[in-house]
DNA sequence: GGAATTAAATATGTCGACAATTAAAGCAGA
DNA sequence: TCTGCTTTAATTGTCGACATATTTAATTCC
């Protein structure tokens, strides 16, 4: 359905190719975050007209990557580790109901890919969301207004965040069993369990960030 | 933060006011659910120029009211019971964390004030969020992202659903209970019996339109 | 008479220019 | 030198027109 096209290969307009040039350029902070986005200057660098750079500019905000004042212009959001903490929140509650639904609807073959997804999770780009355990389980649910603001609305964002604040270390073995236990959880048809051990699979993230920040601050 | 100025009062720009006329008049029906979206009339009939109304058009997509597909146009959206059922999901996820996230982080005066909104519920009109217990309780939780998507991205097509398919009836005595209930335990601070009850009243308002399902297809 | 093809008409995407608003530069006074 | 106002410059919002794609209508062929 939707989900995911940023990328500039399949764009059809010229605004598409702007806004996947930008949101890339954005997450991996070659566009400064918090930095104001000058119509005049992209349009220039892009060679497109303002209106073309405007629709893109318009759905950067509605993927929460800029934010626009009237008759002032838009900026490129701030990062801050507390809207982190709030994102890991609706994560654990989205992605929760997604676990429990995915317990329902997913396929035995989908549960195959998915094993098959978890055995080799370090050899894939960890950063291609479609070999991804958590976008796998997301779709699994088939639950397409729970999938389209995961992986519309916060998607790019926690791209951003994962890019500019570097991967969250020293989880990734423990992360690694924890998706295992979810995934014998979903075999077993329990959405009960699944949706429990998901949600306290990313709380502990969160927590691990939250330790993170408290050890700096010594 | 963010959250609802839809209503064409507050509007600044000619985009905002279209944007907001747009909206009322797909929430209430007055254009047809499937319909499509003609620039040229529609920029007619508000008197602006195309590129205004395609700004407000966008932001009816960054709300889910329209989908546009590539030099074909934009149509309202269908309202599909299995929609409303997926949309029941998400809810119960996020304002089931809400909830609990409000157990912690309301002020005696915010549940004061929830009290009150609660004694006087038929008083009001039912459908001025301002006058809402669920409003209440999301803004409650002080989580903007939680709040952003129930808010922005999701509360424009429930009420639009709540139009045309006609308020939930006969539920109106047991929901004000279930209400009480969780202000109870917002008062002890029991995030967890919070979301518990937040999400059993909200799956028991999707059980009771699969019956209505049931029975109309019986 | 119906299906496929072609041509006309309409709608969307894109562009450059003007108007209105905001931000910046310059200036006056203390 | 700093504060406050005025003037200037730049940016955003809005408009009308053109280019391109799609839908509708007409035509041809079977």
């Amino acid at each position: 359905m939707s989900t995911i096209k940023a990328e500039t290969s399949e764009a059809v307009t010229v605004a598409d190719r702007v806004f996947g040039s930008l949101c890339d350029a954005i997450v991996k902070g070659e566009i400064a975050a918090g930095s104001k986005i000058s119509e005049p200057e992209l349009a220039k660098r892009f060679d497109v007209s303002r209106a073309s750079l405007r629709e893109a500019i318009g759905r950067l905000e509605a993927c929460n990557l800029v934010s626009r004042r009237p008759n002032v212009g838009a900026r490129v959001v701030e990062l801050s580790l507390d809207e982190l903490l709030e994102i890991y929140r609706v994560r654990e509650a989205l992605e929760g109901m997604a676990a429990r639904l995915a317990a329902e609807q997913m396929s035995e073959n989908e549960l195959d890919e998915l094993e098959s997804l978890l055995e080799d999770e370090q050899q894939f780009d960890p950063n291609d969301i479609n070999h991804d355990f958590h976008y796998a389980i997301v779709q699994g649910g088939k639950n397409r207004r729970l999938a389209h603001l995961l992986c519309d609305d916060l998607y790019h964002l926690m791209r951003m965040y994962r890019y500019q604040l570097g991967r969250d270390s020293g989880r990734a073995s423990t992360a690694s069993k924890e998706h295992g236990l979810i995934l014998d959880a979903l075999r077993d048809r329990d959405g009960e369990m699944a949706e429990l051990l998901m949600r306290r699979h990313i709380r502990k993230s969160r927590q691990h960030i939250e330790q993170m920040i408290e050890n700096s601050a010594e």
